[in-house]
DNA sequence: CCGACGAATCGACGTCTGTCAATGAAAAGA
DNA sequence: TCTTTTCATTGACAGACGTCGATTCGTCGG
């Protein structure tokens, strides 16, 4: 939802000194690697997947429990990593919450693997 | 260095089903989580640097110590991870072994993140 | 109001991971 | 051969993380 907080979005703001080609500072490497360590769960990475190819490219969290087989508090703690993150937004309607992927926020994570 | 066992080069081998236009399976999820962890921590993130814009584009054990802060077992560790995922490749020389970084395999992961 | 439902939070547990000191292994030099 | 240097391996420990059951918080229907 809309009035959730996000905290970790500020990791990799605006644009990139790329892995490879810049020295990288302390700092920035801690950034970078809380960045990724969001990406590097396989249940997370399936969310996005998941929230990508669904109907209308979103999802409420009792059509993720089933095919994801974790209990609804492990996706519901998997949906709110990912939201701080700025990968996914939350949006509340009545008693559900639709999720849907931020492609844009994917593509700045990639761009920093150049 | 070449005689080195390598583990986990396999993990997204040949080209990508791109994590935000397939569903991704449980067992691709995994290998790309694996894959990705190896990436999610900072002081590896910096050796990649390091080694990228180092002189002749490789660096022995010895120069990547001090800059990065940690004992050398550390360094040492988390080289063989990486090197392990294949992201880098380690040259013996005398008493030296000599790191440099394979740019080929970040974009391998890159490419899965479109 | 009250009961039912969807989702988030809490508390606890087991496992994984980064770190270092100590040790081991290989190579060069004296 | 003995010592020194360079790097890898081992063992141990603390902290972080994924997971689930139980509970709590909102929201709708009756």
């Amino acid at each position: 939802m809309a009035t959730r907080t996000r905290s970790a979005v500020s990791a990799l703001e605006e644009c990139c000194p790329a892995v490879l080609s810049a020295p990288l500072s302390e700092e920035r490497a801690e950034e970078l690697a809380v960045a990724l360590a969001v990406l590097a769960d396989p249940v997370r990475l399936r969310l996005l997947s998941l929230l990508a190819s669904a109907e209308a490219g979103e999802a409420c969290v009792c059509e993720l429990v089933e095919p994801l087989g974790r209990s609804q508090p492990t996706v519901s703690h998997h949906l709110k990593i990912l939201t701080d993150a700025g990968l996914i937004v939350g949006d509340k309607r009545g008693r559900w919450v639709w999720y849907r992927a931020v492609p844009d926020r994917l593509g700045q994570l990639r761009s920093v693997l150049a």
